[in-house]
RNA sequence: GGCGACGUAGCCAAGUGGUAAGGCAGAGGUCUGCAAAACCUUCAUCGUGGGUUCGAUUCCCACCGUCGCCUCCA
């Protein structure tokens, strides 16, 4: 089966085919470094994040770019308020992006382009455009002249003509001398003394917000290329201009493919600095959450294409799914196999269904929701399996292998497992209370072996026995 | 006003023209000294009203409700 995405141009599913070789080239729209990235900026990560591991799975080579917005009105707002340079502004903000990306298992891009660091691409891309007829001169600014772009539109299904009909007030919140309504800024110039500025061959200015992924896309992956993702607010106008801009200079087609996230709600409404409903990160953590909790939850707790509704019913319904992978991976981790058994036929029959269920449902436009069904149904079965019958080792290793091949994807165990290694390590008195109940259990004291249970809970530590002996572990 | 998404059990959620995966929570049970984990049983007619069809939750229409986009918010 080969994978199919749901294509925002042509609002239906479309195979993945690579344009050039087996290589698969992904350009995600990043974060604009003002401020800390909340957890709404992480579900359209996440989201891409999936995609790619999935990518991964399925052609050879798997190319991620992924942009840093360094330069925009609100960094230099902050910059000059602050009194020092953009480079000064964002590195906290772009570090602070990275250490939240590592937290929650996200692959690192391949390329992270900043927009300061390709101005003379966007200078260049915008003297094509003046060239093609698509853009002009006003007040030392420079426009995209929309009219010479018939197509433009496509994407979000807009018609130009609506565009200054309807709006939403906002429209004029643009000072800049501007042929038509609808166009919009390529290059804004700024005064002679502003620090805040690049002197080019267009004049001293800055970029417009489009313009940079549309040069830094084209540097890095060529004027055509596969896939382009981010949330579905990208889709207009930002992902509108970018295709106006490179087609109109280009004259190919832009993207193969383009795909979006949908929004996370923070009670029924979408989290949005500007709404003031955002949350962050650090503050999750800071309340509790585990990082493994947060992105089984961003990845899998609902379709991507689908708003989803954050709280804490979700987050901790999320918890106990990953708990409930963790306790059956531990348990096969630590089998006893027998060697002399025939392979366990019932057991790979479950383990060949389950891989089969989670791979259709990933090709089906990444249904990693769908595909988890699929692995907690063979999880329940082998469970029950495994209650009564003793398995070899190679019916050990099916098991191990179709949890490799979800989490591969799914990427939390990794995350379980940094909590594991950095929880503090038990000290003298605690490993005290556990041996001093090994002991009362030994005696058949179970008064005393349950008052340390007790005592060890409070501690945040839980027990619990097995047929293998008491073991432990630390409970958020 | 224009465009679009969504509405499935207490919560989250997948899905299909032929009577609804999965996760969480709940109830009962098995196992356990007791728990935990695990397993078993149990818990929905799919927003409302029409229509098409032998048959619709799944297709069409209308309505209600929620949410979003409409120039720089992932």
């Amino acid at each position: 089966m080969t994978l199919r995405l749901h294509d925002t141009m042509t609002r239906r599913l479309q195979p993945v085919e690579p344009l050039r070789d087996q290589e698969i080239r992904l350009y995600t729209c990043g974060p604009t470094v003002w401020k800390r990235a909340h957890l709404g900026n992480f579900r359209t990560y996440i989201f891409e994040d999936v995609l790619r591991r999935w990518l991964e799975r399925r052609f050879p080579h798997v190319v991620h770019v992924m942009n840093l917005t360094d330069v925009d009105d609100r960094i230099i707002k902050n910059a000059r308020e602050h009194g020092h340079g953009l480079e000064s502004e964002t590195a906290p903000w772009i570090a602070a992006f990275y250490e939240d990306r590592d937290t929650l298992g996200i692959k690192p891009a391949h390329h992270y382009p900043r927009a300061t660091e390709y101005i003379e691409a966007m200078v260049s891309l915008i003297e094509r455009l003046e060239q093609a007829g698509a853009a002009y001169r006003s007040d030392g600014s420079y426009y995209f002249h929309i009219a010479a772009f018939p197509q433009y539109g496509r994407l979000s299904g807009t018609r130009a003509a609506d565009l200054i009909a309807g709006a939403s007030g906002r429209i004029d919140a643009d000072d800049y001398e501007k042929e038509d309504a609808r166009d919009f800024a390529l290059w804004k110039a700024v005064a002679p003394d502003d620090v805040y500025g690049w002197d080019t061959r267009l004049g001293r200015g800055r970029p417009g917000w489009h313009i940079e992924c549309s040069a830094m896309s084209m540097t890095l992956l060529g004027e055509s290329f596969d896939l382009h993702c981010g949330g579905v607010d990208n889709i207009f106008p930002h992902h509108e201009n970018e295709i106006a801009q490179s087609e109109a200079a280009t004259h190919k087609p832009f993207v193969q493919l383009w795909c979006h996230g949908a929004w996370l709600l923070m009670v029924g409404e979408k989290m949005a600095k500007r709404v003031g409903n955002v949350v962050t990160l650090p503050e999750l953590l800071e309340d509790g959450a585990q990082p493994a909790a947060l992105r089984y939850m961003l990845a899998a707790s609902t379709h991507y294409r689908k708003p989803l509704n954050y709280s804490d019913e979700p987050l901790a319904a999320s918890s106990e799914a990953v708990e409930r992978l963790v306790a059956f991976r531990d348990r096969v981790a630590e089998l006893s196999v027998v060697e002399d058994l025939e392979d366990n036929r019932t057991v790979l029959k479950a383990v060949r269904e389950a891989r089969t269920g989670f791979g259709d449902a990933m090709d089906d436009d990444l249904n990693l929701p769908e595909g988890m069904g699929a692995v907690f149904t063979a999880i329940r079965e082998l469970n029950r399996i495994l209650d009564s019958t003793p398995v070899n080792d190679a019916t050990r290793s099916a098991m191990v292998a179709l949890l490799d091949e979800v989490d591969d994807v799914l990427g939390v165990f990794p995350l379980v497992d940094r909590a594991r290694h950095s929880s503090r390590e038990l000290d003298a008195e605690e490993l005290g209370l556990l041996q001093a109940r090994v002991d009362a259990r030994a005696a058949h004291d179970w008064g005393e072996s349950d008052r340390i249970r007790r005592q060890l809970t409070e501690r945040g530590i839980a027990v619990e026995d097995t047929p293998a002996g008491q073991r432990w572990k630390r409970v958020p």
